[in-house]
DNA sequence: GGGAGTTAATTGAATATTCAGTCAGTAGAT
DNA sequence: ATCTACTGACTGAATATTCAATTAACTCCC
């Protein structure tokens, strides 16, 4: 089978493994075909337990989302020296190749299921919000420092972050439903060229 | 309550009917709680007549599906004059108010839940995907005039269109997934940006 | 150390509800 | 009389949730 995301990996307390199972269950099924029935099933010890941890299916799925997004905000990497160039290429390498790589692209799958669950839970749209402007942040403030290193020109980096962002959710979107993989690739080709022209400060 | 796209107004025949209350259910429930007995609930007739028309609820469903796929292609601006740069304008537009507008604002949001479906469904991918090549085509149409007419550098067509789409995706997802609706207004200020840059000849 | 008492983990079977799909039959048009 | 649109009652399967009972672990007193 596909490899696992590491963090998933012989979970050893019970909530990591009701994570992993749920995980595995809505990877398999998807979110509108996932039962408590389908999580036990891939859970070691019984259905009934799950209710022993947890109120109901809901409060269950609510903090796999939490777990979810705590996994997701701990990916990102933490840039203590180089120039703000290299970092920036490094997050639209991480943004393209995301759900494509070594892990489980199953990861990307699942977290785009959770997502679209915010079209109709406001608790669900609430974490994600939230789990978006922490990453903005991030980005915004690696902008910043390109631009007072003089590698950046000087774009608002709050734009520059939310175009990132919705950049970001596209591909996912994207290579999540679709088959046609060229596109990720080519809109990626025009996306570099975008930076270069707009953000990189031509030398 | 919200206004109705236009093509969902009073529908006449039976079919349209259907259309509409699968709609409604749809964006009141979501995917994953839409039931049978909801686009029942929303029909002005039986539920049972549901399944006089259609062989059983994956059936309507793909049926809703193409009927949504071809609303929206058929939203599609037909340019028959004018420069291509207002046309790039006018769809970078309609990309960013995709959802904002009059126009009942569930639309995105219901086209989001099926998409995702495709995640799962080998069906709905291939919809999706053939769907995306269209729109695609028409963009880099767009894109290869404006080349022609001089107002555009030369970029490759395929490669701008395919950005479009990612950028046109991750709005779409991105509104009907979180609260915070600066992203889009601040995203899309930087893309305007990137395309002065590296679309527009500059005079 | 060892039994008595308390709590947490765990299970299989039961319950109540929901769901997709069926069917026998009505009403109206041709 | 036949066909088509249409209906309400019905069914078996699936689903979330509960529960009574069992085991494992932990604690407090002797």
């Amino acid at each position: 089978m596909t490899q696992l995301p590491s963090f998933l990996d012989e979970p050893d307390d019970t909530r990591g493994a009701i994570m992993k199972a749920t995980y595995d269950a809505l990877c398999e099924h998807g979110y509108s075909d996932l039962t408590i029935q389908r999580i036990g099933n891939e859970f070691p010890k019984s259905k009934s337990l799950l209710y022993h941890h947890y109120d109901s299916k809901d409060d269950l799925l609510l903090d796999f989302l939490e777990f979810m997004l705590a996994e997701l905000e701990g990916q990102m990497p933490a840039y203590r020296d180089g120039s703000a160039d290299e970092h920036i290429a490094d997050i639209v390498d991480r943004t393209f190749a995301f759900g494509s790589t070594e892990k489980n692209p199953h990861f990307t799958q699942a977290l785009l299921e959770l997502r679209t669950q915010a079209a109709h839970d406001e608790a669900y749209r609430e974490y994600f919000t939230r789990s978006d402007r922490f990453v903005r942040k991030h980005v915004a403030h690696t902008i910043q420092s390109g631009i007072e290193q003089g590698v950046f020109q000087e774009v608002d980096p709050q734009e520059t972050a939310a175009l990132f962002q919705i950049v970001f959710v596209g591909t996912m979107t994207q290579r999540v439903t679709s088959d046609d993989d060229d596109v990720l690739r080519a809109g990626r080709a025009m996306f570099d060229q975008c930076l270069r022209a707009r953000l990189l400060r031509p030398e």
